[in-house]
Parts: C-alpha cells; sequence; structure tokens
DNA sequence: AAGGAGTCCAACCGCAACAAC
DNA sequence: TGTTGTTGCGGTTGGACTCCT
C-alpha cells in the first residue's frame, strides 16, 4: 500500500500560477506566516493548490530577497567548486549564495553552467591560443600521451559526467617514492583534478578554497562530514578537504593562472580574504600563501586509506595538508 | 513567413528524512 | 517503538520562447 497523496490531485489546480494566485499567497504569508503547515495553509490562504506547490511557488519565487536573472563569475566559480566538490547538493550549493534557490542554480547548471564548463576543456594539441596558454598551465606536470586506460580510470571517478571527459589526460608517476604513483590531473573551469589511479579508499581534498572552507564550517545537511574534510589551516582559507563521497581524487582550486618565472600554478581562493596560494615545485610558505610541493603531492595520492592521512597531525603549522 | 530544433525554466513527482503522536 | 503526516530534496517534465534554416 502506498503512501496517501499530500491532497486531492482532482480538485487542485496545476500549472503556472496566475498573478492573482501569487498576490493570495504572498499576502497570506506575509500576514500569517506559513503556520508551519503548507498541506493547510492553501486551503486557509484561500487557494486551490496543493500545499506542496505553494511552498514550492513561496521558496522559488515569491520570498523576499529572490535573486533573479544572470549568474555572476564568482557565483559561477562557487557553483562549480562546489559541484566538483559535493555533487548535485544544490540546496547546499544555494545556501551560499544568498537569493539564489536550489531550482534556480539546479537550472542554471543544467542549461548553461555545465556547457561553459564543457566548453573549458580544450583539446592539448589544438593551435588555438587559449588551448597554448592551457598547454603551458600544465607545463609542470610530467605529461605522456593520453591512453584510453587513464580515461576509463576518469570515467570511473563519477566526478564529472563522461559527456564533460576532457581530451586532456596527463599521466606521470612518482620517482622519488617506492610506492610508484601513477595519477593524472584535469582542468574543471578554474579547478584542477588530480585523480590517483592506484587508490584503494575514495577521498577527496581540496586545497586554497574558500568554499570548501565554507562549506566545511557547517555541517548540516552536508555530506562532506567535519571529519572528512581533515585538517585545514585555522584562519586561513588553505585548506585540505577529504570526501569519501567521492572517488579518487583531490582537488586544487581554483587555479587562475600559470607563473611561468617560477614553474607554478597560482592559486586564489577569491574570497574576502583573497588568499594567495600556489602549488608549485618549491616547497615554501610566503606572505602571499602557501606552496604545495608536487613530489610531496604524489606521495600524500600514494597513501591507501583516509585514516592513514588523518592519522598523522605533524607539521600541522607549515603543511597542514601533508598527513601521511 | 513558417516550422522544426534547440533552449530555458517553472512546476511536478517520488522518495527519504524528520516530527509528532 | 511503530505509524502517520509533513517537509525538503533532487530528478524530470513539458510548455513557452528563441534561433535557425
Amino acid at each position: 500500500m502506498g503512501r496517501a497523496p499530500c491532497c486531492d490531485k482532482a480538485n487542485v489546480k496545476r500549472g503556472p500560477w496566475s498573478p492573482e494566485e501569487d498576490s493570495k499567497l504572498k499576502e497570506y504569508i506575509n500576514k500569517h506566516g506559513t503556520g508551519g503547515n503548507w498541506i493547510a495553509l492553501p486551503q486557509k490562504a484561500g487557494l486551490k493548490r496543493c500545499g506542496k506547490s505553494c511552498r514550492l511557488r513561496w521558496l522559488n519565487y515569491l520570498r523576499p530577497n529572490i535573486k533573479h536573472g544572470e549568474f555572476s563569475e564568482e557565483e559561477d566559480r562557487i557553483i562549480c567548486s562546489l559541484y566538483v566538490n559535493i555533487g548535485s547538493r544544490w540546496s547546499i550549493i544555494a545556501a551560499q549564495l544568498p537569493g539564489r534557490t536550489d531550482n534556480d542554480i539546479k537550472n542554471y547548471w543544467n542549461t548553461k553552467l555545465k556547457k561553459k564548463l564543457i566548453s573549458g576543456f580544450l583539446p592539448p594539441n589544438s593551435s588555438s591560443s587559449i588551448n597554448n596558454q592551457r598547454k603551458q598551465q600544465q607545463a609542470p606536470f610530467p605529461s605522456s600521451s593520453s591512453s584510453s586506460m587513464y580515461m576509463d580510470q576518469y570515467y570511473g571517478t563519477g566526478l564529472v559526467d563522461p559527456i564533460s571527459l576532457p581530451s586532456t589526460e596527463y599521466y606521470a608517476s612518482t620517482t622519488t617514492t617506492t610506492n610508484s604513483v601513477p595519477f593524472y590531473y584535469n582542468q574543471v573551469g578554474e579547478s584542477i583534478i588530480f585523480s590517483p589511479s592506484s587508490m584503494q579508499q575514495n577521498y577527496q581534498m581540496f586545497v586554497g578554497s574558500e568554499a570548501a572552507t565554507s562549506c566545511s564550517s557547517s555541517d548540516n545537511g552536508s555530506s562532506i562530514k567535519q571529519e572528512e574534510i581533515g585538517y585545514h589551516h585555522q584562519g586561513s582559507y588553505n585548506n585540505i578537504a577529504f570526501n569519501s563521497d567521492h572517488h579518487h581524487e583531490f582537488l586544487v582550486m581554483p587555479t587562475s593562472s600559470f607563473n611561468n618565472n617560477n614553474n607554478s600554478i597560482v592559486n586564489y581562493d577569491g574570497g574576502d580574504n583573497n588568499v594567495i596560494s600556489q602549488w608549485s615545485t618549491e616547497k615554501s610558505t610566503s606572505s602571499s600563501g602557501y606552496y604545495y610541493d608536487l613530489e610531496d603531492i604524489k606521495q600524500l595520492i600514494s597513501v591507501s586509506s583516509v585514516d592513514e592521512i588523518k592519522g598523522e597531525e605533524e607539521d600541522k603549522s607549515m603543511y597542514n595538508y601533508y598527513y601521511y
């Protein structure tokens, strides 16, 4: 036996809301509030609508301070970052964007942002200047031709839709550790995803992300549980996040440009503090941020479990993300 | 100008979580 | 503790609109 319907479908109006219905609903809620009972509300408000429909109309369209229209680049970046991080948890993503509704963001992602992101994936051998620029950005990492094996691994992550699979897989193996760890990386918009192919345990790591930090500070409803975040640098937006919901990947985001002078990728958080961090071949810190050492990261991804990573807290002050 | 294809987005649906009893 | 009602969420739909030929 199924659940009884929330309303008598035969006697409720469906489809688009008329201005009269909108003003009735608005007026009622402004006067009386929702009363904590959406099911009873339409009757009280004199509406021939299902309570769920009223709730949706109010939350997505009528309530005050709803922001409609164009999304800013900053909003784009936050959505992309969080999507790569937590997937399609639209309500959580919406919570990071005041005035935006989950429905809005979901529609925006499905109709525009995903395509925008896909168009950001450019083949490495293209002759366009943008492609050349991206090739340069990939310079610090040993590269080789992509192979279907790694393509399969990438497909297997489940992090992005197969359709958005870029044609720029890169493969490198560590030379400084006894455990040689093949991995490849990819660029999603302004983010870079590193995908160790030999991981036994699923985890995901974020470095230098205000969005991830914001997310980590709120454990309500987020799939990224506090313990999965790992350690993040207090008072700084440079952080590390593990997400066992995702697969075999950690993420550095967002990346703005490649710095030819010191062979590094400049990674900024874009948040209020505008903290600058860099992925670099040099391990050091500076007033402008952190330099993530590539070899250390290679070692980091060779660990076999989140517990191992979380187990070691030494040297947290300087390299708070190196726990293995 | 017509109509077919593609895009956008408000609204619906079903399910899971939660709350109240 | 189990049952029932409600809320919240994410996926999907379908109609309106725009673009293209």
